[in-house]
DNA sequence: ATCCCGAGGG
DNA sequence: CCCTCTGGAT
């Protein structure tokens, strides 16, 4: 099977299991979800939404993150993890919004991915979601997924993004990557996949080479 | 012990 | 390529 083939039985599955693909990050404006998505790191996006509420009333726009006091910004995500440098990164960010980019969030990989503490997969969440771009968001869902469905058997994100792109409708792309993360948290899990119950498995390579050895 | 919608640095 | 940052959940 080409990979070609394997996107197109993916997307449609996983557009039939998970009808609307709803970004799980509560936001309310770009630079809300630009922030969720930086804190969503080695985090569950459930306990990114349980900070947001109290950090945003505290820091309601760019120049509040820019003039904050960074052991502020630090209590209001600390249960997040690693928040030491979520809190300076969030922070300087929002210094540069507000000195280089006229307090706008940008539209342009090139310009989201300056940003300290923006890299490729929160930058393609921000272009997709909030800039209507064709995007491939490469999390740690999208790798673990992807490989077990038999795309590739690779680590390094960049790689596994061009791969899908290849093989991926642009019109799809950011869909199916909310998709497999949902799959990913509901289904097919790092520790336990739930193999019987997933709208996938007769095309999974993981599963078929599973069953054939059982 | 291992993983959670990562990014930056060596 | 590797390592580090980090609390919370299982």
């Amino acid at each position: 099977m080409t990979n070609k083939e394997r996107a197109s039985l993916a997307v449609a599955a996983l557009k039939k299991e998970y009808p609307d693909s709803i970004c799980s990050l509560t936001y309310h404006d770009p630079l809300q979800l630009l922030i969720s998505t930086r804190l969503a790191a080695q985090c569950t996006d459930l306990r990114v939404n349980m900070v947001t509420p109290k950090l945003f009333s505290d820091f309601p726009d760019v120049c509040a993150f820019a003039d904050a006091d960074i052991s502020a910004v630090e209590e209001d995500i600390r249960t997040c993890g690693l928040y030491k440098t979520k809190a300076r990164d969030i922070i300087a960010m929002c210094q540069m919004l507000r000195d280089e980019f006229g307090g706008k969030v940008p539209d342009t990989l090139e310009e989201l991915t300056r940003l300290p503490g923006i890299g490729r997969k929160t930058a393609n969440l921000v272009l997709g979601d909030i800039f209507h771009k064709p995007a491939v968001v490469v999390d740690t869902h999208c790798i673990r997924l992807t490989r077990r469905l038999g795309f590739h058997n690779l680590k390094d994100p960049y790689k596994i993004e061009m791969i899908l792109k290849d093989a991926l409708d642009p019109k799809e792309s950011n869909d199916f990557c909310h998709r497999l993360v949902l799959h990913g948290r509901a289904v097919c899990d790092a520790r336990k996949p739930k193999c019987e119950q997933c709208c996938m498995k007769e095309f999974c390579e993981t599963y078929l080479e599973n069953e054939k050895n059982s």
